[in-house]
DNA sequence: GCGACAG
DNA sequence: ATCTTGTCGC
């Protein structure tokens, strides 16, 4: 059962999002509750059979960046990034970077109905352009299983694109009353140290993993798709060299990059 | 009893 | 997600 939002919650003084009508948001848990089911939670691929990923070849990372000035608004433009890193040099091999418009606001545990679409979009056109640059697995910012549903936008993506994915999210979102305590947290010393996240059933959802020597917060890592929990901590953690994996700290750098030019652009022709 | 909630 | 300065440490 999910906890009530703060959006719903006509008493709250000042919403912290812009409301979502009920209807949407029913539809979006069936949606959610029939993809939840085509979820592959175990490793399909052959680079994935060993520790070292031997023939992992390229691992992209995405991200979506907003105005400052839209970013709480019901629907606003952003810039979509797709960056695609040489495993395991994390050198860019090849990145894409688009203006999408986003129809929806960002509602918690939806996050996959506002980003999602416009993430597939840039995939295809690799695909389509580009087949020798394909991913072999996908990085996304934000959950994978590790969510109300079982289904974040990590697997929203892996779903549609058939590319393995791994969520990667730099916040614990709440789910069904389960936290994460500092007393949890504590063991964790050493990159590479994790402490696993259930659910009430006891269902294995994700993982907080520390991903860099010097961070007091780990990172929150639950699978998208076609690969395991064990294989997606490895790939994490291969691709960081600071706390946030760096096809997503790419991702996340042009995307920005991308929303400073536009807002200095609409500045100008204002003046 | 209230509040917590990916980006 | 975004707004933001200095500051502590290797």
């Amino acid at each position: 059962m999910r906890h009530k939002i703060m959006a719903d919650d006509p008493a709250s003084k000042t919403p912290r999002y812009p409301a979502v009508s009920p209807a949407l948001i029913e539809r979006w848990d069936l949606l959610q509750n029939e993809l939840s089911k085509k979820i592959i939670h175990s490793d399909t691929e052959d680079w994935q059979l060993t520790e070292e990923l031997h023939g992992l070849k390229r691992v992209a990372g995405v991200d979506v960046s907003y105005p400052s000035k839209d970013h709480d608004s019901y629907e606003c433009d952003a810039y979509a990034a797709v960056v695609i890193c040489e495993f395991p040099t994390m050198k860019i091999i090849h990145k894409e970077v688009q203006q999408v418009h986003l129809p929806v606001p960002y509602a918690p545990g939806y996050l996959a109905f506002r980003e999602s679409e416009p993430v597939v979009n840039l995939l295809n056109k690799i695909m389509k352009e580009h087949p020798s640059k394909v991913p072999d697995v996908l990085l996304v910012d934000g959950n994978g299983m590790l969510h109300p549903n079982r289904t974040g936008l990590a697997c929203h993506v892996g779903i549609t694109t058939e590319i393995p994915t791994i969520g990667v999210a730099k916040n614990l979102h709440m789910i069904d009353g389960i936290g994460v305590t500092r007393q949890m947290l504590q063991g964790m010393a050493a990159m590479g140290d994790y402490v696993l996240i259930r659910d009430n059933a006891n269902e294995i959802l994700g993982m907080a993993l520390k991903t860099a020597k010097d961070t007091k917060n780990p990172m929150y890592i639950s699978i998208g798709h076609k690969i395991s929990l064990e294989t997606a901590k490895n790939v994490v953690l291969k691709c960081c060299k600071y706390k946030i994996p760096e096809p997503i700290r790419f991702a996340d750098n042009i995307s920005r990059e991308f929303v400073r030019k536009m807002e200095e652009k609409s500045q100008s022709q204002k003046t």
